[in-house]
RNA sequence: GCUGGUAUGGCGGAAUAGGUAGACGCAAGGGACUUAAAAUCCCUCGGUAGCGAUGCCGUAUCGGUUCAAGUCCGAUUACCAGCACCA
């Protein structure tokens, strides 16, 4: 019998004393990095899920190291966040004590899986030898301008007196007093992400990433080429729109301006319904832009009376509102409105009566749409009439292209204790000033809860007040605190050089190491930390610190695992797996090797408690595989070919993200040794290294029983024999009218003519097509022929 | 609503460039071993007609391209992920 519990922990502590999976700097063997998303550790303890991602990447580093690569693989935590200081508050406990005792339970975890992960290297992102450096990069990034502080709007509980995340508003209620949650200005950190936006499409030519996951953050980005143009006002002040088709401008109808612009409060005197326009301001306050935005919704909005626009193309006078579709942080946040042409506009002057004219029309001969009522646009295609429009305006001074994009910049503040401090001194006299003494140390504290006022628990601290260091005078420190996605955005340098103090990771390490050859994750991640990412990376690159301008060579992503019913795990649906209780009842190689095996690696796929023991099934027969070692080689037929096979799938199997079809080979294989009661030392040897990247610690008992020689986690992997891979004889296909009749083989390749003529000699196919009239004859690849009759 | 995906037996899933649909595993049924059970081993296993050889149908739905479609194109439906998104 396989005692998986004792030949488990036995190797667990033999590679926690050994140093196989500690990755050497500056090593003469090429390196390579492999990267997995670091997990939060959260109170609820290792998911399924996440082992997905490192045991799959786990399989690549084991291999590699087989190959001759010097691999890091490491692990950490990326610590900080809302749900810990929730916890704690709930609880009253300080949100380090939570953190250090869940990152205990991750790592016993994650060791009792025998995962290869070189733990000399352990970060961790609320510790302050790594957020120091969080802070440096802030600190760079303020120096540079893009890090500001900018009017926003934030989720605001008055019930609660607290800011909340998107994710703590539910139906536009809060989540824990259910009091309406409305939307409050604030002045806060930006990071301007935006500056990079074109970088940060272009240079996903220089990345493998998939397909899917370049073409979300494209249109995360969403670069869009229109016009500014200014519509001059009975008030004096432009009103500038932007558009994506200036074109139309012809058909505009009405102006719309987001209830929230600023141009209403400059000009407040002259709005004759003022007190209906910031009613209405009031009422928009309370919806989320999601339902804003809705086509589905009805449109509502309201004249601004004694503010009226001129269209500065044809002088025509035209009305002014505001509207709730129309946001004020997107564009100029001022929209023209051609109802004719645009669904929404079109909704709008339905319910408010208002008269507009068709600017576009296809052209009964061409079938192509061409513009009409439209002055000197008149009979142009929308690409010429584009080109013109926008050669007009800039001509006159009245508007220019301009590109949008719909990217925003990422405010990089929250009023919560749980984060990185913002090294920023607040001086009245000096404005932000740079804290210079590094790390800025987050200070302990007994009340973790939000103040009366909306800000972070810190302002209640002695710690906040302090010197300028500019003029010396009194003055206070910033209260807010970084967002989570801040320390995970450049983790990956720090596993370089984990210990330095005197940079985020020495100049040589960073040369040696980067990029990162293959980064796995969560497509959950494909627009906020995988950007972010790249966004940080790219500015450390432009300030020296880096030698790429991309972090990642290449991303692949894992799919979800579901629930045995299908569904999201979750505790409320009572379908979440515990690892613990899995590895306990069938140990971790059974664990490994089914999470490789139960579906495509790329998609999702719900847990079987049934089917994992298939996965147990397989390793007991390898298991025993030692009591029919022979010295004869095995003589069923093909098995030298089937064996070489197998070699050659799991290899490029593991490189596609195939594990379970490279885990079908296996079992495929094992099956066939078994049916000839056989197997060599060698093949043993061989088969042993093969299943050694998924179930190591099986692998590596066997190993020493069998007495093989080396270290297994060293060992070289293993060739095959191109040569003795096919066998001698081709099954060729004969098909009639695209239908499969019949099947024959040769031994040696032939032309198509004989093909045709060797199918049509087959006794079956002679019947079939006996008195019929061939009309067409087809050959493929040696493969197939077709014969179409009528 | 928007963006990106996905859809194949009872179930999870296989199927290099369009070329034998259902590999591998689970479950189920039958049998062997056993006093019995578990474990193990052997056989069957998409639907349908037939004793059988074999035929016909079948990859979410409808349509198209092709000698040939699970695979390519168009429309539809359902489900999954993300959302800051209309300009």
């Amino acid at each position: 019998m396989r005692d998986f519990k004792s030949i488990e922990s036995k190797w667990q502590k033999i590679w926690d004393s050994c140093d196989d999976f500690h990755a050497v700097n500056m090593s003469k063997k090429p390196k390579y990095y492999l990267l997995v998303e670091f997990p939060y550790p959260s109170a609820q303890g290792l998911h399924v899920g996440h082992l997905r991602s490192y045991v799959a990447l786990d399989i690549v580093a084991r291999k590699r190291r087989m190959q001759g690569y010097n691999v890091l693989y490491p692990m950490g935590w990326d610590a900080f966040g809302l749900p810990t200081e929730n916890y704690a508050i709930k609880n009253n406990i300080h949100p380090r004590t939570v953190t250090e005792q869940n990152v205990k339970q991750f790592k016993k975890q994650l060791k009792s899986v025998g995962i290869s992960f070189d733990w000399k290297r352990e970060i961790n992102t609320t510790s302050s030898n790594y957020y120091k450096w969080t802070q440096w990069i802030f600190s760079k990034l303020f120096e540079k301008g893009l890090a500001t502080k900018e009017e926003t709007t934030v989720n605001w509980c008055s019930s609660c007196k607290c800011v909340l995340a998107n994710e703590e508003v539910v139906g536009g209620q809060c989540e824990r007093c259910g009091a309406d949650v409305t939307q409050k200005k604030k002045k806060q950190w930006i990071l301007k992400i935006t500056k990079y936006a074109q970088r940060l499409i272009d240079d996903l030519k220089l990345v493998d990433f998939p397909d899917r996951v370049k073409t979300q953050q494209t249109n995360w980005i969403g670069r869009s080429e229109g016009a500014k143009i200014s519509f001059p006002t009975n008030v004096g002040e432009d009103l500038t729109i932007f558009t994506t088709l200036p074109e139309t401008i012809f058909g505009v109808s009405h102006i719309i301006v987001a209830p929230e612009h600023k141009f209403i409060d400059k000009f407040k005197d002259k709005i004759k319904n003022i007190d209906e326009v910031l009613e209405y301001r009031k009422k928009v306050s309370k919806v989320k832009k999601e339902e804003r935005t809705d086509a589905n919704k009805a449109k509502t909005g309201v004249k601004i009376l004694g503010i009226t626009a001129k269209n500065p193309v044809n002088g025509k006078e035209v009305p002014v509102f505001v509207s709730d579709y129309v946001l004020v942080d997107h564009g100029t946040g001022v929209v023209m409105a051609v109802p004719a042409h645009d669904q929404r506009d079109f909704d709008f002057v339905q319910k408010y009566k208002i008269e507009f004219i068709s600017v576009m029309q296809e052209n009964p001969e061409t079938g192509k749409m061409e513009m009409i009522n439209s002055d000197f646009l008149n009979g142009l295609d929308v690409i010429s009439a584009r080109k013109k429009i926008i050669e007009y305006v800039s001509e006159k001074k009245i508007g220019e292209k301009h590109v949008s994009y719909k990217l925003r910049d990422w405010i990089f503040a929250r009023q919560r204790y749980w984060g990185e401090p913002i090294p920023i001194i607040n001086c009245e006299k000096c404005g932000p000033v740079l804290e210079k003494n590094l790390p800025l140390i987050l200070p302990d504290i007994e009340n973790f809860k939000t103040s009366e006022n909306g800000e972070s628990p810190l302002c209640l601290t002695d710690w906040i007040h302090t010197k300028c260091p500019k003029c010396g005078r009194d003055a206070l420190r910033e209260t807010d605190t970084m967002p989570q996605w801040a320390g995970s955005s450049w983790y990956f340098l720090r596993y370089l050089d984990p210990e330095n103090d005197e940079c985020l990771a020495s100049k040589e390490s960073i040369n040696y190491w980067m990029p990162v050859d293959w980064y796995n994750g969560g497509m959950e991640h494909t627009t906020l930390h995988l950007l972010y990412s790249r966004f940080w990376h790219k500015f450390l690159y432009d300030i020296g610190v880096v030698n790429t301008p991309e972090p990642y060579k290449k991303r692949t992503s894992h799919g979800m695992i579901l629930g045995n019913n299908n569904e999201k795990m979750s505790k409320s649906r009572g379908n979440v797996v515990n690892p613990n209780d899995v590895v306990e009842e069938y140990g971790a190689d059974v664990i490994r090797l089914y999470e490789m095996f139960m579906g495509d690696f790329e998609k999702s796929a719900p847990w079987s408690d049934e089917s994992i023991k298939g996965c147990k099934r397989f390793l007991d027969k390898y298991w025993n595989l030692k009591d029919i070692v022979s010295d004869e080689p095995n003589i069923r037929e093909n098995f030298v070919s089937d064996f070489n096979k197998t070699i050659k799938k799991v290899g490029n199997d593991i490189e596609n993200l195939k594990f379970n079809t490279a885990i079908a080979s296996m079992m495929d294989l094992i099956g066939k040794i078994k049916d000839s009661g056989q197997i060599t030392r060698e093949e043993l040897k061989i088969f042993t290294i093969l299943l050694n990247l998924f179930a190591p610690h099986v692998t590596s008992e066997i190993w020493e029983t069998m007495g093989f020689e080396g270290n297994i986690n060293f060992v070289e992997w293993p060739n095959y024999d191109e040569s003795l891979i096919s066998s001698e004889f081709k099954e060729i296909v004969v098909q009639i009218n695209g239908k499969v009749r019949d099947t024959f083989l040769i031994d040696s390749d032939l032309d198509d003519e004989e093909l045709i003529k060797k199918s049509k000699e087959q006794p079956k196919i002679k019947e079939l097509i006996k008195n019929k009239q061939i009309t067409k004859e087809i050959c493929a690849r040696n493969k197939l022929v077709n014969l179409v009759i009528n």
